[in-house]
DNA sequence: TGAATTTTTTAGAGCCATCTAAAAATATTT
DNA sequence: AAATATTTTTAGATGGCTCTAAAAAATTCA
């Protein structure tokens, strides 16, 4: 049984990591979990004897498949929770993060498949994040970044990169919401802002909140 | 913030103080939560730094007014979760427990409110004990256990004293569900046990099943 | 490539929750 | 009321997670 800090870790390490493909950093951890690096240091020698991370002095530390496998599942718990808390409770979408991070750590395998079958066995969470399914399997969209959009390309908004409430709250404002059809009419020179068309308005948004909205290509 | 730890004792003094009316003793704490008494007389003193615990050494231990609300709203999570998982999850009265031992301890007033008016704000939990108001104010119904009946008397089974799963599986097999009505149709002077009229069927029980059932007289 | 910088680990400490063993206070019994 | 038994507390230790300061390794740069 791990702790909710062993499981923090794992998490942590998995999103650094590309999906667990990458070696990642003590430091990039710590930053990550607001810890600092000793701390991260002692957990991943305890997580590496758990066979969770191979981890080598000074060369960073990579999830082995059990813990990736690990890691998934409480990705998989969050995003069922966050589904919850918007779908049911009528949490908005910039909300349900700190109450996720809670939740994610309850431990009941019954109450995760049950939660699952009464949202009617959701694949995206509200950030359009793909909920893996309970072997630890994730399908990832084909996705862009609208700041790698051309002009005149056209795309379908299906997910945050960001997804601090900041963040969330300034797509809100903005009436940016997920399944939005965006067009890029105009890259600015002087600082890379974009000029879009969203539905049947058009605004201007800066380069760096369009490397922050992933698109399909439409 | 209280830890998990702090919240259980507050929990565990409620329950074995008559709702927070009498003292408890340092063994009987111990004991309902499967820990020692040293580690419970050093939780009295950080409870009573806090104010939530009057405690005076040798004298066992009292709910303050702040921790008796503090009590009462783990209490009233606690019983929430378990409409949820039962109304909505489809969990059995005997499997709820421990999942909301877990989710009682989740930090989020929204998530608590927005639950309850999720559930219709429901005011029994699924072993009929009353879930507190927000306020933590709670409403006892007047009961007697079914042991208490004389030969001839009849009640309305409205909740369990002993909630353990044992118990409740036990009261499943017999068909002996919430709400039924139970008429006492023979008290056996030789072990006590009753014989009862439940609905359109008799049984017999024994007198600490009896004095585990809590009913109304009608 | 050697010096400077950055990253990472080690060493050593503190806090929290837990325990056992022993001492102190209270309660019970004769 | 004295002796005995029980309850409760104190003392001291352990393991988990955290930190700061300092040392060691790796990386960057001039």
């Amino acid at each position: 049984m791990l702790s909710f800090t062993e499981e923090n870790h794992l998490k942590s390490i998995f999103h650094l990591s590309n999906n667990g493909t990458n070696s990642v950093s003590t430091n990039a951890i710590a930053e990550s979990l607001k810890t600092k690096p000793p701390s991260v240091t002692d957990m991943l020698k305890k997580l590496s004897e758990k066979k969770l991370v191979l981890y080598k002095k000074y060369q960073g530390s990579l999830l082995t498949e059990k813990g990736r496998k690990m890691a998934l599942n409480i990705i998989r718990k969050h995003r069922l929770w966050e589904v919850f808390l918007v779908d049911k409770l009528g949490f908005n979408w910039s909300e349900v993060h700190e109450v996720a991070e809670q939740l994610e750590h309850i431990k009941s395998k019954k109450l995760i498949n049950e939660l699952d079958r009464f949202l009617e066995f959701p694949t995206k969470d509200p950030h359009g994040d793909p909920i893996p399914n309970p072997a630890g399997f994730i399908k990832q969209t084909d996705r862009f970044l609208l700041s790698e959009l051309k002009n005149g390309e056209k795309g379908k908004f299906i997910g945050v990169k960001d997804s601090s409430s900041a963040f969330l709250k300034f797509l809100d404002k903005r009436k940016i919401a997920l399944g939005s059809n965006i067009e890029v009419l105009h890259i600015e020179d002087f600082d890379n802002s974009l000029h879009i068309g969203l539905e049947e308005t058009n605004l201007s948004i800066s380069i760096k909140s369009a490397s922050n909205i992933y698109v399909t290509k439409i």
